[in-house]
DNA sequence: TGACAATAGTTTACGTGTAAACTATTGAGC
DNA sequence: GCTCAATAGTTTACACGTAAACTATTGTCA
């Protein structure tokens, strides 16, 4: 029995060491992500709000007018039969808007509403507190580390 | 307009800076565990699997007897009510079966099938392949590094 | 101009994650 | 021995993410 080595492998309390190095670091990683991405979800939900919903009227005030609705989806990580039903549910609470496009009319875009852009205010300041605090185990040295290391990892070798 | 700050900045076709380093640090966590995510599972689904089955068959492969239902969403991320179905899925295929206890009857074991032993050890070598290509645009001392930053970006302030 | 490929978006079907409510069983205290 | 809280799991309801098949519209090219 030897001492714990690391402590990912403590928390899932794993019997044997990591197969490998790469997968100690790949499984760091993966768990990292998903358990800080809790503590977002559960501001957005204070908000009546998903991540996703977020990123997408995020997106939209970003851009300032509407947007073709697969040009939305390409800005985000999500594919695109996903798209038509998170757009669905932000219309239904009127967060945003469809409109068919006259030009060509396979083309629908999609307007963010009023009250969107009130919501997403609000949500400004307790966001930005929360990259804060959920980064402020790293020094902001460590944190520039951080985003090399990871911005390295996704320009290499694996393509899209 | 000032020149490309950052990889992911482009990436995503973002106008602005980010609002702070914490943001583009958190993001670019978000992104990067994402994007390698999916090549995982894909290699899963070659052997007819998502990643949530897999990572059942492994918890119960290292364990070498049945578990509990519970102790194995704990091993998980994730949360109770989820695996239900999950388990649901592997016993519809064989992959595991149900075994309700005799001393306490509310808790139900799940033990792992031969044929699920036999898929995971093809899919051992493949999967140490995969870890290893998509670590590899990092040298181990960077992966050293990364996964020393992770740990303590995990282990620090937030709880829960 | 009429067939046909390409493009924009939706529908459907399935697996998963989350929360809340529910059932069955057990154990503890009186 | 009976009540009642705790524990193990399931069910239900909803929001995604993914893939494949489908509709509607447009553009091309003969």
């Amino acid at each position: 029995m030897s001492k714990p080595a690391s402590q990912l492998q403590t928390e899932i309390k794993k019997r044997q060491a990591f197969d490998s190095l790469p997968q100690e670091a790949w499984l760091n990683l993966v768990r990292t992500s998903s358990q800080l991405l809790i503590h977002f979800d559960r501001l957005f939900a204070t908000f009546g709000l998903t991540s996703s919903q977020y990123n997408i009227l995020r997106i939209l005030r970003g851009e300032g007018q509407p947007l073709p609705i697969l040009e939305v989806a390409n800005r985000m990580i999500v594919v695109v039969p996903g798209i038509t039903g998170l757009i669905d549910r932000l219309e239904q609470v009127s967060l945003v808007r469809r409109d068919r496009s006259v030009d060509d009319r396979r083309v629908v875009f999609v307007t963010i509403t009023q009250t969107a852009l009130e919501t997403l205010s609000k949500l400004d300041r307790p966001l930005r507190d929360l990259h804060e605090q959920v980064m402020s185990p790293l020094n902001r040295d460590e944190q520039r580390q951080l985003i090399q290391l990871l911005e390295k990892l996704r320009g290499g070798s694996v393509g899209s």
